[in-house]
DNA sequence: CATTGTGAACGGATTCACAGCC
DNA sequence: GGCTGTGAATCCGTTCACAATG
């Protein structure tokens, strides 16, 4: 039950087993076998099993996983059982549709407040989001004790927004400005970087192997999968 | 040389060094060691050069980098040399956005096309770009040639709007949908999803340890990513 | 003599194989 | 009998240490 003893790649597989005994449930599945998460998620099953069994037996020998049940518990590790406020800095083309992403379709996080340091477009409403002055931001952090911010602000702007998150009381980021960031040790960044991933992407389209058209279960494993794109 | 044997965290990490190559040529910087791009990326300096040491000795003993050369050898081994051309599915806020970020900011590709199933959508512009109707996805694509596409419709539209991309000709997507895409062994997925990115991060939120605000180079090792540390 | 390029050592994550249990 | 939970074995990326060299 440590939590610092778990690695990132396990952390980032939680929220994919969770998708999926949401549709599992809405389908009413009761149980499943994490042979049949294999198949759903494109893992292994004797990863999934060791990736639940970090935090418990959620199990039944014989039977499988109760489908309510196990999304519990992954609800709690994860620390979603309570709505997570978060802040979006940076109110351009991605600030924007990620803010209406998450107001409308992410029910785990409430979306607080918006922030950008063009006075163009400070004061324009996104649904019922006011866009703030980031001088506004430190205050409402603090005072609202908010942890999570998403930051899509020009990367000549990154750090310096940042540092002003994070002197707020900000603790993890995800970062969609395509700049390494940096932070005291413990702020958690996570980097989803667009450009990354459209050229990596580019490099595997040199290589025409064309192999034979059979259906790969590819469960973004990616080794460690890892960086999450946009910006 | 053989292209399958190098690790998907290699390929994940030119983009990087090819993004500090750009910085310090603008600054005029000549010559780079591997322990200066190690501080700028957050990579080690062995790992560097490792990664480009999997595709030729590019560097000077005693010396360094060429940051000209190197820069133009990774461009090569990537393969963005010339322009890509890629196309978009989904011109609801996250596509669009994605379409304007591409067309203003990223001088490697060469945005086609936008697509959308929705009729109040088809017709409509982002810059110089026509919504176009799905339909019309199979025959573009082959007729241009394209093998690069990104997703943005909605996860129950994902899985369709995949096959018709990969039946038309597609060898590699950007998914932003948050659903597992099965696709033939021969096409390239990268899963950005940004629901787990975020929920992920909020698990990192629940172990508070403050610990000494200490600047730490965070180099998104993101894959081999290992354990976490905080408290 | 500073710095690259690389075989060897290391370590962590995944897979294997099976004991434990319903 | 079937499926979970887990120690052991394996695999693979990273780090180490140093020989090679401009």
């Amino acid at each position: 039950m440590d939590k610092r003893a778990i690695s990132k790649s396990v952390i980032k597989r939680l929220p994919i087993y969770l998708r999926i005994l949401d549709h599992l449930i809405r389908r009413e599945v009761a149980m499943i076998s994490s042979r049949e998460l294999s198949n759903e998620s494109g893992f292994t099953a004797e990863q999934i099993r060791k990736d639940l069994a970090y935090f418990g037996a959620f199990g039944t020998r014989g039977a499988g996983y109760n489908t309510l049940y196990l999304r519990e518990k992954i609800i709690k590790i994860i620390g979603l059982d309570q709505k997570t406020d978060i802040v979006v800095f940076g109110a351009g083309n991605l600030g924007t549709a990620l803010t209406r992403y998450n107001y409308n379709k992410n029910p785990y996080v409430n979306l607080v407040a918006l922030f950008d340091r063009d006075p163009r477009l400070v004061g324009g409403m996104v649904y019922d989001i006011e866009v703030m002055s980031v001088e506004k931001a430190p205050g409402l952090i603090e005072s609202r004790d908010i942890k999570v911010a998403m930051i899509t602000v020009p990367a000549e702007a990154a750090q310096e927004v940042v540092d002003i998150a994070v002197k707020g009381g900000i603790r993890a980021i995800l970062n969609f400005a395509p700049v390494k960031l940096n932070v005291p040790e413990f702020v958690h960044v996570h980097n989803a970087d667009l450009t990354i991933e459209l050229q990596s992407l580019i490099y595997y389209c040199g290589t025409e192997s064309e192999g034979q058209i059979k259906e790969k279960n590819q469960g973004e494993g990616e080794k460690g999968e890892k960086t999450l794109p946009l910006e």
